[in-house]
DNA sequence: AGACTGTATTATTTTCATTCATACAGATGG
DNA sequence: CCATCTGTATGAATGAAAATAATACAGTCT
């Protein structure tokens, strides 16, 4: 399934994971009905335990992007709505803020960071 | 100086600090040779530890954004090139990959993830 | 039956942000 | 000159969260 974590980042591993499945699903990497790495392997892959993909995983599942199948595995599911239409655009507005934060530590003008989204929207979907 | 900070984000209050200074500095309400509020000053407006400002003041500084000038203050500097520019497309990267993933996790459009950056960057700069 | 799956629980370790308590030196104004 | 601001530095303690570890149990599949 090709994930990579980094230790040194600061990141939390299952907020890595999270992220990367997210971004494989949103791009059509993972289709619906696509079967995951288990819980055990994909810990072994990454060197973490397992808990912690498993955490990962749930919290997916609460996004509304996979299901769990006891005894089978996990899915991708048809996506669900999970999140109430506010708590969606505070989440979307806190995550386009820190985005704005750092660019302006790094005093990216306006133009170079439109740039660099839009080379990674149309690279990847 | 009017900076507000929240606990409950598991953001780091030191680089709450650090992202809305930035900004300030980004928008131009903050302008070369404005004085900043003192450590101790601001520690107390925001109900934290003195050395928790002052890390933030001390990356802020790192970061090529303010001067330190001992026994006056911190003030804002000329702007300064303190990463390579390895270093500074390597974290601008970093920024937008972690807003994508969280786009994605929340399963935002293209078109709405652009429209919420574009409406922060019209309303604010 | 055996080997996988997810799930659950509890304890422990580790890491990091933050606080607390001081202390010291430079700058400033009365 | 002295009081009071400023930044800087240090070391210890606290707290929270992530991650690990060790099991155990139940469902699924071949």
């Amino acid at each position: 399934m090709r994930l990579s974590i980094s230790t040194n980042t600061g990141e939390p591993i299952f907020r890595q994971i999270v992220g990367q499945v997210s971004r494989m699903v949103y791009r059509g990497q993972l289709r619906v009905g696509d079967e995951l790495s288990s819980v055990r392997v994909l810990a072994e892959e990454l060197g973490v335990n397992p808990n912690t993909v498993a955490r990962a995983y749930q919290e997916l599942v609460q996004g509304g992007l996979l299901e769990s199948r006891p005894g089978r595995g996990f899915f991708v599911g048809e996506r669900r709505n999970t999140f109430s239409d506010e708590e969606r655009a505070r989440r979307l507005d806190a995550a386009v803020e820190s985005f704005l934060q750092e660019a302006a530590f790094l005093g990216t003008p306006a133009s170079e960071i439109k740039a660099a989204l839009n080379s990674k929207l149309k690279s990847t979907l």
